[in-house]
DNA sequence: GATTTAATTTAGAATTATTATAAACTAGAA
DNA sequence: TTCTAGTTTATAATAATTCTAAATTAAATC
């Protein structure tokens, strides 16, 4: 009960109709303990699962958008062996180790890396914020 | 002569057939003072310009990904508005400026950045590189 | 230098991730 | 309830990349 008025007041407070669909993604989402991360296809995948039926895949993709642009997931700009993309319910500014033989993505959160040397930035531009990957290997 | 030679070398060296294709993309990406950035779709069209006649898409794919293989090139894990893959003639260890409006990458090298703090690796892993890319704004 | 063979190139088809379309459906205002 | 704009859906379109099978070519062998 708690719960659903939260994602509920998430949805309302980004200007996002909690439509049947929108609820049950975020439920799977954002009720839970940890953030996680994922991609289009796994989160596909999971709903089918969770209700039974599938969604259609249009509507993740507009979903995780609608929700990225509110600001309540943010996308984890790697390149990895496959050639998806990742999403991440941690939207704090954070790192990540990468595992490229799994494709897993594990956190690093921000004050495990502090920076001795950094450059500036170019002429007439601003840092926006900086992204540390670190790849791991057996 | 002399340069025409060491792509020569490059070549058999990695085991590559130097072939005219190769050849010539080897020129247009190694025959150069400073390294660059370019994508596959970059090079398709440079080469076409360069020769005045188009190479095979797959030809430019299988020589990017040939001269990967044999350490001549390095792609960078990026992710930038466009979905394109990065590759770099910059195979040393080295660090990125990432500007998403104009989607051009600034190296920044491995000694323009140290760190005062980093994590070790998850248990049974270890550290392959460090990749920082520090995405810049106006 | 001609012959032979395996590697390579090529055009085009196939695949995969993502985005667009347009008709059917629904949340919420009136 | 009615109305409407927002949303979902199936499907088509697009875009990057990979696959395929036939034609070509590098280079080893004769
Ligand atoms: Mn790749
Ligand atoms: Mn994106
Ligand atoms: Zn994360
Ligand atoms: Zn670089």
């Amino acid at each position: 009960m708690v719960k659903k008025l939260s994602i509920l007041n998430k949805l309302r407070s980004s200007n996002l109709r909690p439509t049947k669909q929108r609820v049950e993604i975020a439920k799977f989402l954002f009720e839970r303990e940890k953030t996680f991360h994922f991609t289009i296809e796994s989160l596909a995948k999971s709903m089918a699962k969770k209700t039974s039926k599938e969604f259609a895949l249009a509507t993740i993709y507009n979903t995780v958008e609608a929700f990225k642009k509110a600001g309540h997931l943010s996308e984890v700009h790697l390149k990895g062996k496959n050639n998806r993309t990742y999403f991440d319910t941690n939207i704090s500014n954070h790192h990540h180790f990468y595992d490229n033989e799994t494709s897993e993505l594990i956190d690093i959160s921000e004050n495990q890396i502090k920076f001795e040397k950094i450059p500036n930035a170019p002429n007439g531009k601003k840092i926006a914020n900086v992204e540390v990957i670190i790849n791991l290997k057996d």
